[in-house]
DNA sequence: CAATTCTACGCAAGCGCTTGCGTAGCGCTG
DNA sequence: CAGCGCTACGCAAGCGCTTGCGTAGAATTG
């Protein structure tokens, strides 16, 4: 354990002024080597970051986040319980954000909120604590929207809402996806389809109501409103639904699932009651390509439109710290993405009714 | 949509300078006034409250950060494939931390890395970026805690190791966890008991087999190497180790599991064999209490030892803040929490072999 | 070789906040 | 009413960095 060799004094506090003083040289000098400024040739350069390297130097990120106005931060907001609950699409976007974070050498800082989301974004904005805000989940008329816009801090938003300002979004189409998934449903000839959906408030999920609406009204059909659902997106709750609906007296034939959760929970009621998906029901959904569910796994293989939320992740850190990078001088980002509808076994044709 | 009652003129950004001429008072009053130093008077403190509000005001925590040598953020650092993993504890313990941080109105730094932690651990130390460290699954020997100790910032880990320095952890006592779990199953007679560890550079994984070493040690007898595995924590690694097990030509009566998801893994196994759990083959495991998958639930109900890891996440966020807010007057904070052993109905005695 | 242009670097003013020290002006006391 | 201690506040020096502007001295030019 006897180690001479260790670099540094312990928890000395190095600075730019150490670093002047050790070499001779000013401290504007040093900072602009340490940023490869062009005025600087490359030999004192050389000469500066290894003696830096040496000393364990490394900005106090605070003062130069002061004088540049820049944080290398970016912040995602969300409501705690996104974290909370097992079944959810947040750890997937939040792995994606975080891959490309870092990559980037930018810092993420996780702000969850319980009820006050307002205030927890206007402090971080205000507080200049992080250079833009990622938001997810918008509701049909978003108001963080106008209230990020009056900010004046870059934002992104996972999805987008109905709010006539120009900021930025990825999302899909989410109209196609229960188009697709409806109108496969309708042409294998089901006329009793239980639409799981999520609750209207969020715009996606009005989205893909209005979708599965043009759907029927392509084949000459009118959505019966006793077959729509809002439900949570858990396995249990597909579960529940699927039972109850599978015992009434009228049962569904198909069910179109907003999530591979409620498939899941739907696989279970129609596995429970002896019949069989694919043949005595036919089940589709979404799939966000979550880690550790995926339809191809289920038995039967499930019939899904797919589009990574991981990606997107990625996606949005990306286009949030360009939007950053580029100091305003930029158009919002809007970007809508196409999903893959991908046939597998869960579908068949509408027996005839005994 | 026209509303004159907005409070704040877009925008303008409102710093100390701005509330100390729009009151006519000096910044360092404001300052003081709004940290209710106790010079302010009640009466101008108010005046000052009010008027930071109207105008939106709230401090530049960079500049807070410059003065005052703090920032009221945590960083969390821990490999990005730990996020990626569908199975893994990890989003558990975040939970627990990001409640508790936010409670106590820090931020929470996330800092994923790929391979080359020390240096992530370094720049963030000497960075001033964050107030404090955790860090999670340490080593037998892990080199992070000596370097930590010398960058001098205030750290705590999940789980400890075997260094011989003041740092603060929580863990769990893993040895009684497995010696517990396997004194059980010697207990109702079992010969052959396969152990599914996790890899032994883990203290943990070490402790707990060293607890099952006791186990056997107390009932006179000595640990099987041919029964004793390393393994990653999953589902499918569960199932795949069970299967070649139970076909092997000597099979384990009983599974002594690190994780509800390789007992998963094993029940599966088990099952698709036509074996029942709890009568032909016993299974036991230690339970995190992770969302979404509880030991329970399980067919039939999971023996297990059992500890909240979320409750150990907000425990670290607890510790580490006080650990922060004490400026280093502060012992080091070591807590060992027990495990409760919960009997449930996967456990049976040893059948005679035929 | 004087005039000019670079090259390589230094000065000093911030960035927005905190905080040690100082000081008017007030009400008391004796 | 001089002397005193408070009360309520202001001054100004940082915190560690960036950056516009300035300037020696070397290199180049005609």
């Amino acid at each position: 354990m006897i180690d001479q060799s260790k670099p540094l004094r312990k928890s000395q506090r190095v600075d730019l002024k150490t670093l002047a003083e050790e070499l001779g040289l000013s401290q504007s000098t040093i900072s602009r080597a340490l940023r490869a400024h062009h005025s600087i040739p490359e030999s004192t350069r050389r000469r500066v970051t290894t003696a830096a390297e040496k000393l364990g130097y490394s900005p106090n990120v605070r003062a130069r986040g002061l004088a540049t106005g820049r944080t290398e931060a970016i912040g995602l907001v969300f409501p705690l319980e996104r974290l909370q609950l097992a079944q959810t699409n947040f750890v997937d976007v939040l792995t994606g954000i975080s891959d490309v974070v870092t990559r980037r050498n930018y810092s993420l800082l996780l702000t969850p909120f319980s009820d006050n989301e307002q205030d927890v974004l206007r402090k971080l904005a205000t507080s200049r604590t992080v250079d833009g805000i990622i938001i997810t989940r918008p509701l049909v008329d978003d108001p963080r929207i106008p209230l990020l816009h009056d900010l004046g801090i870059p934002f992104v938003v996972h999805g987008r809402s109905d709010v006539d300002l120009p900021y930025s979004f990825i999302d899909i189409d989410n109209a196609a996806v229960f188009e697709k998934l409806g109108g496969l449903l309708l042409d294998y000839g089901h006329e009793r389809i239980a639409v799981l959906n999520s609750f209207l408030r969020f715009r996606y999920a009005n989205a893909r109501r209005e979708g599965y609406r043009r759907a029927l009204e392509a084949r000459g059909r009118v959505p019966d409103p006793d077959m729509m659902f809002e439900t949570p997106m858990t396995e249990q709750a597909g579960y529940d639904l699927a039972t109850a609906l599978l015992s009434s007296e009228n049962p569904p034939t198909a069910f179109l699932c907003g999530s591979v959760f409620l498939a899941q929970g739907v696989y279970r009621a129609v596995t429970e009651r002896g019949l069989r998906v694919g043949q005595d029901v036919s089940v589709v959904c979404h799939d966000d390509g979550l880690r550790g569910i995926r339809p191809a796994d289920f038995d039967p293989p499930l019939t899904s439109t797919f589009r990574s939320v991981r990606e997107a992740g990625e996606h949005l850190a990306d286009i949030l710290i360009n939007l950053v990078e580029a100091n305003g001088n930029k158009e919002p980002i809007r970007e809508i993405a196409e999903v893959d509808l991908i046939l597998r076994d869960s579908v068949g044709l509408q027996k005839p009714r005994h």
